[in-house]
RNA sequence: GGAGAAGUGGCCGAGUUGGUUUAAGGCGUUAGUUUCGAAAACUAAUAUACGAAUAAAUUUCGUAUCGGGGGUUCAAAUCCCCCUUUCUCCGCCA
């Protein structure tokens, strides 16, 4: 959420900041539904100031036993009306207000390439040779019997999966690894809830604006698109000191997803499942710190994918590719050999204090004052993506993949082979 | 799922026959006095948000906030309704 005294003042930049998003946002209205905001709380409050000391009037009569005249009380009473009158308008304005302002992105950072190109920053890795044609994961993962679709979709329906066999352990050695990794960089393992509340969702930006995109449960619970909505919300209506920070987190959840609106995209595979595995880094952080905290967090989102040697590139995205509450975003692409593309794997956000207004997080800076903190999450990294991953770049030409090093020790072995 | 109890400032805790309570008191924190310095003692300060005024403010004034929302009333921490969280007991269950 932007504040809207820095709208009012600076009107031309946020407007500015808008169509380099290419999205229309009417701020006018917004201004002058705050404009009437502040007329009516003005009068509201002048009218509540002369009944309060109308009433103690009264209640100093009680007192000395005296009854209060009856001009006394019918003008408390006129007073009372007018401001049930007001108090109406007030509401109703005020929540129109709310929700448009929740509605407006965020800024786009002044390094974010303008227009819908992303800029690439560098290609770490060569995609690997291949003497053969290289497959797709899914073709590979049924081969193997590790991975199947056929059964999930009796169970669940499309774009889920069932992992099986070695899959199995492939997977959590990916997410143990992940865990480990992140953990001896200073991150702190947390593991929270999937479902959450509707504030939990406002506070991270999912709501009001995407709320068609999570798949909503019974009793107004939700579940989550990502860690990042349980974890970054544990600090809602907190105010850290100043000396803790920057405090990261990393968290291993289950993510679920709509996808809606991507009928057609991806139908095949690990890339756009309803249900996926994600290690997630948080971090809560000083201010001024926070470009340089995004520039360390995109380092050990790499790091995961060096050490896994696998080919990938770093993109800068662009003011109409970034999310809604990002100010300014990377993205990993890891190599797919199957389909030789770069397919996204971890999106790295700094959220600045966008999300911290939104929650109401605070840091109590050595002067005693306090203000918002900034918010940075990356994905650390998919979870099925890199097995995906995996599969199409650690394949043989006889059909078995072999395992990274660094996950032979979590896995137990070296490799996977046909079974007949 | 059923029954009961509770939720008050940074923390503890009083206040529930509605009105000098402007939320007592204590602890903590900060500043000052004292001291070579510290402790102790004494004195003072000690929330957040929004709005108005002013050239401006860390100024002045006002409004709201006692888990959240709504209601009754001239007036609500206090009375009524709904929700929520915690605790205790019973039942059911992986």
């Amino acid at each position: 959420m932007l504040d809207i005294k820095f709208i009012r003042e600076n009107l031309k930049k946020v407007k500015q900041a808008m169509l380099n998003r290419n999205i229309s946002i009417d701020l006018e209205k917004l201004l002058n539904l705050d404009d009437k905001r502040k007329i009516l709380i003005t009068k509201i409050e002048q009218l509540r100031s002369k009944r309060n000391t109308e009433s103690k009037k009264i209640g100093k009569y009680k007192i000395t036993g005296k009854k209060p005249s009856q001009e006394l009380l019918s003008e408390i009473n006129k007073l009372r009306n007018k401001i049930q009158k007001y108090q109406k308008q007030f509401l109703e304005i005020k929540n129109q207000t709310d929700n448009l302002l929740l509605r407006v992105p965020n800024i786009p950072d002044e390094n974010v390439p303008i227009g819908k190109n992303n800029k690439i920053i560098k290609f770490i890795g060569k995609p690997k040779k291949f003497s053969f044609h290289p497959k797709q994961h899914w073709e590979i993962g049924e081969q193997l019997d590790i991975l199947d679709f056929i059964v999930a979709s009796k169970i669940s329906g499309s774009r889920f999966v069932i992992l099986k066999n070695e899959g199995c352990a492939l997977e959590r050695a990916i997410i143990n690894f992940f865990l480990d990794t992140h953990k001896a960089k200073g991150y702190k393992e947390i593991m929270t809830p999937y479902l959450v509340n509707q504030t939990s969702m406002i506070g991270t930006g999912q709501f009001p604006e995407f709320e068609e995109e999570v798949f909503k449960c019974s009793n107004e619970l939700y579940l989550i698109p990502t860690a990042e909505v349980s974890v970054t919300n544990i600090y809602r209506d907190v105010v850290l000191e100043e000396s803790i920070l920057p405090e990261k987190y990393v968290s291993y959840s289950a993510c679920f997803r709509r996808e809606s609106g991507t009928y057609g995209k991806d139908t095949r595979g690990l890339i756009r499942n309803h249900q996926f595995n994600k290690v997630e880094l948080v971090k809560f952080v000083k201010p001024e710190t926070s470009n340089e905290e995004l520039e360390s967090l995109v380092n050990d989102a790499e790091n995961i994918l060096k050490l896994l040697n696998l080919p990938y590139r770093v993109m800068l995205l662009s003011t109409e590719d970034i999310s809604f509450t990002s100010s300014k975003t990377y993205d990993l692409e890891v190599w797919f050999a199957g389909n030789a593309t770069y397919r996204e794997i971890s999106s790295c956000s700094n959220f600045k204090d966008f999300q911290a207004r939104r929650m109401n997080i605070k840091i109590k800076l050595q002067n005693k004052k306090k203000e918002f903190l900034h918010t940075l999450n990356a994905s650390g990294v998919a979870v099925g993506r890199t097995f995906a991953a995996i599969l199409e770049n650690y394949q043989q030409k006889d059909g078995s993949v072999l395992i990274p090093e660094v996950l032979r020790k979590y896995t137990g072995f070296d490799i996977i082979s046909p079974k007949f």
